[in-house]
DNA sequence: TCTGGGGTCCTAGGACCC
DNA sequence: TCTGGGGTCCTAGGACCC
């Protein structure tokens, strides 16, 4: 049996930690550039506070009903998220890391006997330890549990934020209770299909035939039809797959036009890139930039282009990577519009120790990862983009995101650490 | 005025090879 | 008048996840 155990509302819960005062009270906390509602407690979901609408047509509502809001604060967020998944850990013999706030479990066998004595146990650890509320869903497969997990949710008070789905009934009626939008590998536009072929819950989509689902979903669909009648077809991925691509591309808090302020705000965006890739001791053979309007505005001229770039040699030197991308840049930028967003990724990445020199390099510089490791340490140290190549400028302000209701880092800065009064 | 970011997987179709 | 079959690699785009 596998267990998903997921922190409800995980992103306010966080910052509830902090602030005990607000327990009980509504709160949000905004998607980056302060755009979105992106997550909301109980109480302020109650109050109709919905989900990814822009956060200004909903500050109406927020101010009414005095909603406290929050900014994402990732570095508190990550943080919390290692300290759950380090708890977990214990109460179990295999765990898989599924994103920030989710893990599967493998039930222990000495606990199978009363799984939900056992989930309650989970619970109260978590609790106990980190501060955090759970949810705890058990069933034979990843996509059962996800079913379990929603049920647990739907009825807090008598399921105790629990639910098993244990034997052939309960799956049955667990999959008759589950609407079709709701289970997990089906979106809405495959929904919005299956509701017009007359399946509506996620037990219809399993009295479908093979052939059907797979000619019209894909070996994926076919998967998850197998998972929800309760054979396994997804592993538990104890540890996590390397990476395939790392990127970042974010919004700029004022739409820009001008290339050389966009070209700063990229550079930026590859040394935050190239620190992870060498934090994830991998290099990349090759890049691919992308630069979009504001698709939001349809009366402004739309465009959006990326580009590719094989590197000559897999890399992750910075200036190496800055270099290549603004090439890309200027390949792709047009004169004329009003971006919103440039972003990079790299791909085929490769183990750092395995690279293979260019015979022909004609500008072999031993000594640059000794400077990258340096600039890392420094910045770790005293904060990101303290060290930086000039290409990255200093008017930073003209494009970085707006966070204007920023929690302290309580966990990661010591200067925010949270103080306790005295009197 | 203000609408997220970081990922994965799959398929179709074109270019190219022998 | 008639123009193969089998395969790989790459890119673009769609769909989905949290």
């Amino acid at each position: 049996m596998l267990a998903l155990v997921d922190v409800n509302s995980f992103y306010v819960s966080c910052e509830q930690v902090f602030r005990p005062d607000l327990w009980g009270k509504p709160v949000v906390v905004l998607s980056n550039n302060d755009g979105c509602v992106i997550a909301a407690n109980r109480e302020a979901k109650s109050l109709g506070i919905a989900m990814w609408k822009p956060a200004f047509q909903s500050i109406p509502l927020l101010e009414k009903h005095h909603v406290t809001v929050f900014s994402s604060n990732y570095a508190l967020y990550g943080d919390m998220s290692q300290r759950v998944m380090e708890t977990l850990s214990l109460l179990t013999p295999a765990l898989e890391v599924y994103s920030i706030d989710e893990a599967f479990l493998d039930v222990p066998e000495s606990t199978v006997a009363d799984l939900s004595a056992y989930a309650q146990q989970v619970r109260a650890r978590v609790r106990q330890w980190t501060g955090l509320p759970v949810g705890v869903g058990i069933a034979p497969t990843k996509a059962l549990t996800k079913v379990a997990s929603k049920l647990a949710k739907r009825n807090r008070e008598r399921s105790r934020n629990t639910f098993v789905i244990g034997d052939e009934d309960t799956r049955r009626a667990s999959l008759q209770e589950c609407p079709v939008e709701d289970v997990w590998g089906i979106g809405k536009r495959t929904a919005r299909r299956l509701r017009k072929r007359g399946v509506h819950t996620a037990w219809d989509f399993t009295q479908l035939s093979d052939v059907w689902v797979r000619q019209e979903l894909t070996v994926v669909g076919l998967r998850l039809k197998r998972e929800l009648e309760g054979v396994p077809q997804l592993d538990l991925e104890i540890v996590p797959a390397a990476k395939q691509m790392i990127g970042t591309a974010k919004s700029f808090g004022h739409n820009l036009e001008d290339p050389h302020l966009i070209r700063e705000a990229l550079a930026w965006y590859v040394a935050e890139v190239a620190e992870k890739l060498r934090r994830q001791k991998r290099i990349a053979g090759s890049m691919t930039v992308f630069v979009e309007t504001n698709r939001f505005r349809p009366g402004d001229p739309q465009y959006t282009n990326q580009t590719r770039v094989r590197l000559p040699v897999p890399t992750d030197d910075t200036p190496e990577l800055a270099h290549h991308a603004r090439v890309a840049f200027d390949r792709i930028f047009r004169p004329g519009y009003r971006y919103k967003k440039v972003g990079i990724w790299l791909s085929d990445l490769v183990v750092a120790s395995a690279v293979q020199q260019h015979l022909f390099d004609p500008d072999p510089q031993p000594l640059r990862p000794h400077l990258m490791q340096v600039i890392d340490r420094i910045n770790t140290q005293y904060g990101k983009g303290t060290l930086r190549t000039a290409s990255v400028g200093f008017r930073r302000s003209q494009w970085k995101l707006r966070q204007q209701r920023l929690s302290p880092c309580y966990t990661t800065r010591l200067n925010e650490v949270l103080e306790v009064g005295t009197g």
